[in-house]
DNA sequence: ATTACTAAGTTCCGAGTAC
DNA sequence: TGTACTCGGAACTTAGTAA
């Protein structure tokens, strides 16, 4: 149990996603970690050394700076972590999300249908969307805890000359028990929490006749 | 950044394991708390007391006891914690792919030693193939995930008078994570969809002195 | 440029105790 | 039983450097 008041763990955490991965070898040096955690570069060098003499980490420091990667045991021990994590976050789930149509501008239908999104909406999430959102207001503290039982995927952004696209957050979802379908979490946009986006291969309004105000319920895809 | 060194965020977390759930209410007091992490009494309170002025719990503390939640903003700080670590655990599902030795008939060595495929393997891949296939047994899931983050190389069919060969699809990986090479996806035999054949420069096998069953693992180029 | 040692400065912890 | 204050010593951090 002590385990979890040691902040080693979260030394530990932060090189993982420094690494941007658990298995990938970390090139670095510890004034450009001290740096980034606002602590001082001596302050690294003896955690690194600390990390590595207790076998969470494999690290090699040289002049020319160190090179750093998580050992089995590291993995573990973050493994852990994220399993409790996944236990808090699921047991508490709701496995099913409740919601109100809102009937918005149409500016979900714009950037949808972007090149650049719409390949990766067909390979990551498996269809091609139909050029149009459906909003739905929802309880905040619900779409929290029914997302955080779901695995996100990554939709990448990008830059045109005029302006640019951020990263979108996607859960592959069920509309009315059946519909495939994901919820869209665009990432920089001013976005209200209680308020999603939901896209999928048809027109879901006209599927389920739906109009402002009717209930829908999403469900785990 | 700072975030991840405050070992706070480990403290709250273990709040949240102990309360069972992100949202319940811990009736406890310092004392039992001190004792499960071997700290003492003085600590627990103080930070608890720390936490709570940091908008991280709510605590109400009295002669008889305590009873301490999570605050919205502390949910929060632990449900970033949670995303972080399952992109982390979940990407690396997608960029590994583990599979396991099928010592095969040997059919791989005929068709990529036909010149037509020889030379575009040269072209396409960069090398040229040792004459036998690695065949390695997938889950069908994992390795679906693990190629539709790859670009895929097309080697084109051909037909001689007796027969013909068809198209095959190739991705470059890394095997254990060093050796270049490449995964093949002949697209008209039938294939069994949870076996897939590499080919190297080099004697696959040999190299890594692999025998039926042997566990191999295969990662993005 | 690096890493990392030493020494000094700072923070943190917990025994004793008040309430 | 509780929580929480004080304060001395332990632990940690970092500036100055060496290599």
């Amino acid at each position: 149990m002590t385990l979890f008041l040691k902040d080693d763990t979260q030394f530990l955490f932060f090189l993982a996603v420094q690494s941007d991965g658990v298995h990938s070898v970390l090139k670095t040096s510890t004034a450009k970690i001290s740096k980034e955690l606002e602590i001082s570069q001596q302050t690294v060098s003896r955690k690194l050394r600390e990390l590595k003499r207790d076998g969470l980490i494999s690290m090699d420091a040289s002049p020319s700076g160190c090179s750093i990667s998580l050992t089995s045991d590291g993995i573990e021990l973050l493994r852990l972590q994220f399993f409790a994590l996944q236990k808090l976050f699921q047991q508490n789930k709701n496995r099913v999300l409740q919601g109100k149509v809102k009937i918005g501008l149409g500016e979900g239908r714009y950037y949808i249908s972007r090149p650049f999104y719409l390949k990766q909406f067909k390979n990551l999430l498996g269809f091609k969307p139909f050029f149009g959102t459906l909003n739905l207001e929802v309880e905040q503290a619900e779409l929290a805890g029914f997302v955080s039982a779901l695995p996100s995927i990554e939709i990448s952004g990008f830059e045109t000359d005029e302006r640019s696209f951020g990263k979108i957050r996607a859960f592959k979802v069920l509309v009315e028990g059946k519909q495939p379908a994901a919820i869209l979490f665009p990432e920089r946009t001013a976005h209200k929490k209680n308020e999603v986006e939901i896209i999928a291969s048809i027109n879901l309004r006209k599927k389920f006749g739906l109009n402002e105000g009717n209930k829908v319920r999403v469900s785990r895809a």
